[in-house]
DNA sequence: ACTGGCGGGACGTCCCGTTGAT
DNA sequence: ATCAACGGGACGTCCCGCCAGT
C-alpha cells in the first residue's frame, strides 16, 4: 500500500521512456522500431517498458498524444508563425510521430477506433477555436473554415517536407505568400504582420482527428 | 528458351501486379502489404510476384515511382489547379503510397539509397521545371523557388489531410488563397483563372480500379 | 489448381508431424512442447508443420483426437481385456496425450470449446454403445451403465498408474477381479473367461467428452 | 533482527499461501497457474509468496504433498469407501493436483527428483500398508498387492473422472462391483458392508474453500 | 511460367525470480 | 516482512524469399 518508489520516480521514468520512445518512433517509424530499439533507446528493459505501459502500441498511442497535444498548443497560444517556426526549427521528431500516426489511423482499424476515443473524451475540453480564429481579422470573402483549413494545409505540407529531408525553405517568404492570402484586402501587405503579429493567432481546424493529421 | 508467353502478356502481369500492389500498399502501409495479402490481391502467388520483382521492396519502389510520375506530370502538364483537382477527386491509393514512401525513405537507410540512385538516374530527363514555373506569371517579389516550394506544401497538406480521412475542403476557396498568395500585385484576381479555368482537368477515375479500392 | 507436390506427399507429411507431436506432447507435455522441440522431433521446421496446422493447439487438438479415436476403437472392437492389454503393452504415448487433453480441457475454456465442438460433430456417428454392452451378458443387479463406469474407472486408473512409471500390475489377477466384479452370479469364476472371452466385449461410457477423457 | 511477527503468524501465512496455491494450480494447472494468479489468489504479493518458498515448483510441490498424504491419510484411516466417497463428495481442487503432479512426474526430471526425494525421506514413517489391507478380510486366492493395485485403480480412476467434469456415478453401484470382486470367496456379501457401513466418512467440506472453489 | 512447401529469422508478449526500497 | 520495479530469457507466431516440383 505503501508506494515503493516515490511517485516522482515513476513519473519521470514514465517521461524518460516517452522521450525516448519518441525518438525511436520517430526514427524508425512504428515496426522499425522494434521492442529491442525501445530498450537501447530508453536503457530499460521489456519488463521495465511494459510496467509503464501494456503494449508496444499503447506506448506509441501515448507519444502520439503527447506530440499532438505539444502541436496544437502551439498552434493555439503562440500562432500560426510560432507554428511553421517551431515545425522548421525545432527537432523533426514529434513530426515524424504525427505522421505515423496518421499512417495507422488510416491502415490499422484497431488504431483508428483508440485514438477516436482518445479524441471524443477530450473534445470537449477544447475551446472554440473558430471563434478566436475570427478575431483575428483575416478576409472575410473566403469562408472562415477555409482559412482554417489552409492554414492547417501549409502547416503540414511544411511538416512533410522537412521529414523526408528536403531542405529548409525561406521561412519569411512563406510566410509572406500565405498572409498575402489571408489577409483582408485593404491591409494586406502593410509589412510583414506575420512576423509581428500578435501572439494568439491561430486557425480552426477540422473537429474530426485534426490533432493526429 | 524461345519465350514462353508473349511480351504483351509479360507487359501485362507487370501492370497487374503493381496495380494490386499499389491498392495493397496504399490500404495497408508497406510492412502490413504481406506477400500474402499481395498474393490475394493480385490473384497470383509469391513464385509469380516475384518473378517480376526481386523483391518485395523493389515492388513497392516501381509502385512508388510510378505514382510520383503520374504526380509531378499532373502538376507539369495541367497546372496546379489540376493537381489539386486529381489529388481531391481521383482515388486516393496513389498519395498514400506517397506518403508512405516518403516515410521509408526517412526510416530505411537502404531504400533511401534506392530513391537517390532512381533519381539521379532520371533527374537529366526532367525539362526545368522552374523555367515553366515562371512562365506560369506568378508574382516576382517573392523569389520563385519559394513560390513552388510554397505550392508543393499545399498539395502535399491536401494529400495529407485526404488520407488521413478528414473531409475534403471547399477546393474553391483552397485554390482562391491560394491564388492570391501568388499571383502578381495588380494582375490579381483579373480573370480568377484559378476558377474559371481548370485547364484540362482530369479528374475522371482509372476504371475499375476505385470500385474495389 | 495442378497440386504440386502429390497428395500423398501431404497426406503422409501430415502423418509424420502428427506422430512426431505425439512423442513430444506424450514426453514434454502440451506446454513442454516447446515449438523447437516440435521441430527436433518431427526433423521439419516451423515454416512446415505451421504449414499443415494453424496452431499448436490445433496441433494437439489433431494428436488428441488420433489418439482418443484408437482407444475407444480398441474397446469397441476387440474388448475390455484387449483394451487393458493394449494400455499395458503398447507404447504410453497415446495415454498421456489422453490425460494432457483432459487436463487441458479442464483448465482451459478454449480448448474445452475447441472439443466439445469436435465431440458434437462426431456424435452422431457411433453406434449405440450401451446395447452392445447388453450383449455381453453382464450382471443384471447392477444398472448397466453403472458396470460401464466401472470398467472405464479400471481403464483409465491403468492408464494413469502406467504414465505415472509405477511399475506393471499382474494383469491376469486385475483382469480376474474385475471379471468377478461384473460377471452374472452364476458364472462367476468358471474359469476366466475374462481371457478367453468373446473378443466383441465391450462396455459404456458417459455420452459426453468421453472419448477425451 | 528478532523475528518482527509471531511463529503463529508465520504458520498462518504459509497455510493461507498453500490453500490459495491449491485452488490456483487445481484450475489453472501448474504453468496456467502464473505468479501473477497466485498473488491475485493469495492477495500477497510476489516478495511475500517466494518469501516462504524458495520458487514456483517448491510451492507446487509442498501443495502436492499436502494433497496426497490426505488422500493415503483417508483410505488407511477411513477406509476405501471412504475414500471414494471423499473423491466424490469433496471439492475436487486437491485431486486435480494429484494429477498435475503425475503429470509433472512424468515429464519434468527435475520435479520426478524431487518427488522421489520426500518420497524417500518418508517413506520410513508409514505403516506397513500391506498388513493393513490384510487386515480387511480380502480374498486370498488373488495376490494381495494386485488386489491393492487394483483399489489404486478405481479410486484415481473415478478421480480422473471427476476431474473431467464427467456425471457422477452411482457410487453405491461402483462399490458393489469392487466389493464383490474383492471379497473372500464365501463371505462375499455377507452385509453389505460397503453399503451399510460407510466408516467414518468425511465427506464434510472444509470450510472456506469450496465456496471460492 | 507458375506454384506453394518449406527454412529460418525476428518480432511482441509474457513470465519468473531478484533486488533495492520501505 | 513485504512490496513492486525491473532484468532478461523463452515462447508462439508470422513473415519473406528460395527452390524443388509440375
Amino acid at each position: 500500500v505503501v508506494p515503493k518508489v516515490s511517485k516522482e520516480h515513476k513519473q519521470r521514468r514514465h517521461e524518460q521512456i516517452l522521450e525516448a520512445a519518441q525518438r525511436c518512433f520517430a526514427r524508425y517509424g512504428y515496426e522499425g522500431a522494434t521492442v529491442v530499439r525501445l530498450e537501447e533507446a530508453t536503457g530499460l528493459s521489456r519488463g521495465a517498458i511494459f510496467n509503464y505501459f501494456p503494449d508496444k502500441e499503447a506506448l506509441f498511442l501515448a507519444v502520439a498524444i503527447r506530440t499532438s497535444e505539444r502541436m496544437t498548443s502551439i498552434w493555439l497560444e503562440d500562432g500560426f508563425r510560432a507554428l511553421l517556426e517551431a515545425i522548421v526549427h525545432e527537432d523533426a521528431d514529434w513530426l515524424a510521430v504525427q505522421l505515423e500516426a496518421t499512417r495507422r489511423i488510416r491502415t490499422e482499424e484497431r488504431f483508428h477506433r483508440l485514438v477516436a476515443e482518445h479524441e471524443e473524451r477530450f473534445e470537449a475540453t477544447r475551446p472554440d477555436r473558430l471563434e478566436r480564429l475570427r478575431a483575428q481579422g483575416y478576409r472575410d470573402d473566403v469562408p472562415l473554415d477555409a482559412i482554417g483549413i489552409f492554414l492547417g494545409l501549409v502547416a503540414n505540407g511544411l511538416a512533410l517536407r522537412l521529414t523526408s529531408g528536403d531542405p529548409l525553405p525561406d521561412l519569411d517568404a512563406i510566410a509572406e505568400l500565405v498572409e498575402r492570402g489571408v489577409a483582408p484586402r485593404r491591409t494586406r501587405n502593410q509589412g510583414g504582420e506575420w512576423k509581428s503579429a500578435p501572439r494568439t493567432r491561430r486557425t480552426q481546424r477540422s473537429p474530426g482527428r485534426s490533432s493526429a493529421a
